[in-house]
DNA sequence: TGTAATTTAATCGTGTGCGATTTAAATTAA
DNA sequence: TTAATTTAAATCGCACACGATTAAATTACA
């Protein structure tokens, strides 16, 4: 490897991890001001809209659609349930999976919540055709890494 | 908005903030296992990779080009330093200011990183012209979501 | 000159994220 | 049927990440 390549690799700007890792925490501030106001955080959120799209999911089921762990997921669902936003409960068909549901509130809570994804696609100033594009390349990227992880 | 949009709103799989987000977690876990025999975080490697390319760097420089909080980064460089990576010292010209600077062993290490990049890019499983393009949209993205940041 | 405003790190509290381990339940094997 | 294995959550320790606040140094300016 000839130097100039060397300074390319250390020119954290080029690194397409950064852009990602950076990209994230904008998307985290951005997002804040907004989930305020429906008192959730991010990943909160994203746990939320999981539920709305589907309801009573196993923590099991919520985490492999969100990449999470469920030592990350549990008190992540313990605090949407002091809230009052979600109900836990065994399941009684099989007492090792824990059914996550909705309340009233998390439900009434939706309505609210509709507003928020087109102030972010305003937000990101990308047209809808650019933004599915991007959104697929992150996709397969994802995957890539995900299969390349046995490797490592 | 009618439902079938509605119904687009709510699906995870189609919010390009999560496929950012699940796109970092994803980089992060590649990276652990090349980063771990280097005794390095994810946050820390790019801290280094940043002192590498640039040494003798104050806390807010650092934070700047990583778009990070003093808040995050001052336990970060103190456990970097606890590891004999970096030296940490008021700048004798200002004293509000840290200045950061690689410590032999940090500068040393360098080398055994060399290889990580490249590894990367592998696993990525893209081509460099595709990595560059998706760099430059996020970075752009990034950029955009920034500005449209105040607006909300 | 002296006081107010600004800048820079550091500190604190809260909330992720993950690996390793633990516990309990269910499934499979012997 | 018991025993071994597997599976699902939860727990624990560690390391980010951020907002709010604080303390100290510098700069602006009245």
């Amino acid at each position: 490897m000839d130097d100039a390549s060397k300074e390319d690799f250390l020119d954290l700007e080029k690194f397409l991890c950064f852009s990602v890792y950076a990209a994230s925490h904008a998307f985290n501030r951005i997002y804040k001001p907004l989930l305020d106001r429906l008192g959730l955080t991010y990943p909160q959120y994203l746990v939320m809209v999981s539920l709305w799209q589907e309801d009573d999911q196993s923590v099991r089921s919520i985490g492999q659609k969100m990449f999470l762990e469920s030592s990350t997921l549990t008190p992540l669902l313990k605090r949407l349930e002091a809230n009052g936003l979600v109900v836990r409960k065994r399941d009684p068909e099989d007492e090792r999976s824990v059914r996550v549901r909705l309340s009233v509130e998390g439900k009434a809570l939706r309505e609210k919540a509709e507003e928020v994804p087109a102030c972010i696609l305003d937000a990101t100033g990308l047209d809808i055709e650019t933004a599915k594009r991007l959104n697929r390349d992150l996709q397969e990227l994802r995957t890539q890494l995900e299969s390349g992880a046995k490797k490592l």
